[in-house]
DNA sequence: CTGTCTGTACTTTTT
DNA sequence: GTACAGACAG
């Protein structure tokens, strides 16, 4: 079946023949491979319009997908523009918040209740660090990154504890050990009522396959799934892709009028796979043809983004990768600039250089918030922002040690989680002694012991403190905290009270009566008063969360505040340069970039030595700038 | 039993 | 520059 819709539709205005056949083709599959900075947002954006505009979709039935909650919320953003409120009904999200959106829904079909928790990296590692120590695997090697690694990948390979035990060679001590961790962290996941990020799809995938009744539904709401950044999908959210794209009828023969599966658009390039140590797999989008018979491909190759000395420059790199399709990226806007190389003798004449540019940069007229400084690992920022303090350069850094990964925002949202799932024995631990109350190590065993024996949760065996026959100070104190709790989930229970109350008014209550507040600022350590500012900053996010969705709850503040990455924030174009990873960096656009730190065993990092494509050597500090002042030989670089 | 102080080993990229 | 573990005093 191929409509076509009216040429002279202005949805395809000022689009390239490639472009409008994207925006254009109907039929099962789609492949849009998309060069970086060839128009692709605007192609898709496009493209789900299209399908409203010609009514032959609803809002509800479309599926959009991307990576990240910024690429998300501009893809919203965008649609909004081109079809108005149409784009509320759609889900346009990432993978892990479209999981979460099911998995809210039905978690009750297998045992978890809709209230779960989501654990980031940074709180699977703490629990397999306690798994780690109480089973003395250290002695054996066991690290907390590599055994978190191992794990997730698995995880990214839908496999779980029972299927890798099958298979796994229990002459190897290691091996054993390895199980024993795996099955205990899965374990702790689940009686703590909570997902890690990569169960986020995996389970949901478990849910599609155990329950085709489950998926059924899904798969005939869906009718148009479209993903973005193809070529960064694990098999996970391969599996999950195909799951969705599959008839309903496959699945449950009783149904009588077969339905079709969901037509679908995924746009890619292999060139721009930067997520493998995370399970990419670039075989997803290299053999989509194969997977979906008769899918239509479409190649975008001008770049609207950067001039020809910077494409040539990439061109010429990106061309020494192997088993690579050819595809070579051009663009109408002519040469540019060239690209400045610059040696520097130490980290700190790199930064140097960069800060003197970028003021030179600015004589010219280019304003701070239209450059950028990339780097490849977060810590090199210290040289950069040392210098650029000392040199009169505003910047922001994007990512980094984020706000909610600081100490104090854990602990605060740990009162929180605590409240919202009881079940989650890692929150209630976290704030048994934050602030110290008196409650050490020893009585927290105590406490695990008892709710063990007794069968009951971590979070109800504080409510039995009189049993134990600790200290009357210490009854008292995991008395009052059980209390609080209590106190503050019965006001989850009722209407707020005033509007704009809710979630705020319940995190007022807890870190003003549980004390958090109070002890950072009584405290003499100086940093503990940006602490406390902090965690009264996280007050006011959960007002301005609670403005933008007056009917949110505490759960659906922990969630956006669980799934938001770093460089979700970057919208407010302040006057400041921007400093990221060139992982956050990808898809963006600024008028002059730095890479710094071009450097061996930096870029490319040392850990990634011996993947295919192995590393070059090079040395010194180097930075790569763009643009630069003209010159006039053929090649890119000055 | 808990809080504070001092020494040691880090630092890939993200949802 | 920093986060975390171990030692010791209250």
């Amino acid at each position: 079946m191929s409509t076509i819709a009216p040429t002279s539709s202005p949805l395809l205005e000022g689009l390239n023949p490639q472009q409008r056949e994207a925006v254009l083709y109907r039929g099962p599959a789609l492949l849009i491979v998309a060069g970086a900075g060839s128009g692709k947002t605007r192609v898709l954006t496009h493209r789900i319009a299209g399908l409203l505009e010609s009514r032959e979709a609803w809002p509800s039935q479309i599926l959009a997908i991307t990576f990240t909650n910024k690429a998300a919320g501009e893809m919203r953003e965008r649609v909004r523009h081109l079809v108005g409120t149409a784009a509320e009904g759609m889900w346009i999200s990432t993978f892990h918040s479209a999981c979460v959106r099911i998995l809210r829904r039905e978690a009750e079909q297998f045992g978890y209740s809709r209230n779960f928790t989501i654990y980031d990296s940074g709180d699977s590692r703490a629990l397999i660090k306690r798994i780690i120590k109480d089973l003395e695997a250290d002695v054996l090697g066991f690290t907390v990154a590599s055994t978190a690694a191992r794990i997730s990948k698995l995880k990214n390979e839908l496999a779980d504890v029972e299927s890798y035990a099958r298979q796994a060679n229990f002459n190897d001590p290691n091996e054993v050990m390895f199980v024993e961790i795996f099955r205990q962290y899965s374990r702790a996941l689940s009686s703590a009522n909570a997902f890690d990020f990569d169960d986020l799809i995996s389970q949901t995938v478990y849910l599609f396959r155990a329950f085709p009744h489950v998926a059924a539904a899904y798969q005939k709401r869906f009718r148009h799934i479209l993903v973005d950044e193809y070529q960064d999908t694990n098999h996970a959210q391969y599996s999950l892709i195909r799951e969705l794209t599959k008839s309903p009828a496959e699945l449950e023969p009783g149904l009588l009028a077969a339905t079709e599966p969901a037509s679908l658009t995924v746009v890619g390039d292999s060139d721009q796979s930067i997520y493998a140590f995370r399970g990419a797999d670039i075989r997803n989008i290299v053999e989509f043809e194969r997977d979906f018979p008769g899918a239509k491909v479409i190649l975008l190759e001008q770049n609207y983004r950067s001039t020809q000395n910077i494409l040539s420059a990439a061109n010429s790199v990106i061309s020494n990768n192997f088993d690579r399709k050819d595809k070579k990226l051009w663009t109408a806007d002519g040469d540019g600039e060239k690209i400045v190389g610059y040696t520097g003798y130490s980290g700190h004449d790199e930064a140097q250089f960069v800060a003197d540019e970028i003021q030179a940069l600015r004589d010219k007229g280019v304003a701070y918030h239209d450059m950028a400084v990339f780097y490849r690992t977060n810590s090199q920022t210290r040289a950069l922002e040392e210098i650029f303090i000392r040199s009169a350069v505003p910047y922001r850094i994007i990512g980094g040690t984020k706000f909610y990964e600081r100490a104090e925002i854990k602990d605060a949202m740990a009162y929180l989680i605590a409240v919202a799932n009881p079940a989650d024995t890692l929150a209630v631990r976290r704030i048994l002694n934050t602030p110290k109350r008196g409650i050490g190590p020893a009585t927290e065993t105590q406490l695990a012991t008892f709710a063990e024996k007794n069968e009951i949760t971590f979070r109800d065996s504080l409510r039995h403190a009189k049993e134990l026959g600790l200290g009357p100070k210490v009854t008292g104190a995991i008395t009052a905290l059980s209390d609080l709790l209590d106190e503050a989930a019965a006001l989850t229970e009722r209407p707020p009270t005033a509007p704009g109350d809710g979630v705020p008014e319940v995190l007022s209550l807890l870190i003003s009566k549980g004390g958090l507040l109070d002890a950072l600022r009584a405290s003499r350590d100086p940093q503990d008063e940006a602490r406390a500012e902090n965690v009264e900053e996280l007050v006011a996010v959960t007002k301005e969360f609670q403005r933008n969705n007056p009917e949110g709850t505490l759960l659906d503040f922990l969630t956006e505040v669980s799934l938001v990455a770093a460089a979700d924030d970057l919208d407010d174009q302040t006057g400041s340069v921007s400093l990221m990873t060139l992982h956050t960096a990808k898809g963006l656009e600024f008028e002059a970039v730095f890479l710094t730190g071009v450097e061996e065993d930096l870029l490319p990092h040392r850990m990634s030595a011996g993947e295919p494509g192995a590393p070059r050597r090079s040395a010194g500090c180097s930075t790569w700038a763009s643009p630069a002042r003209a010159s006039d030989s053929s090649s890119p670089w000055r």
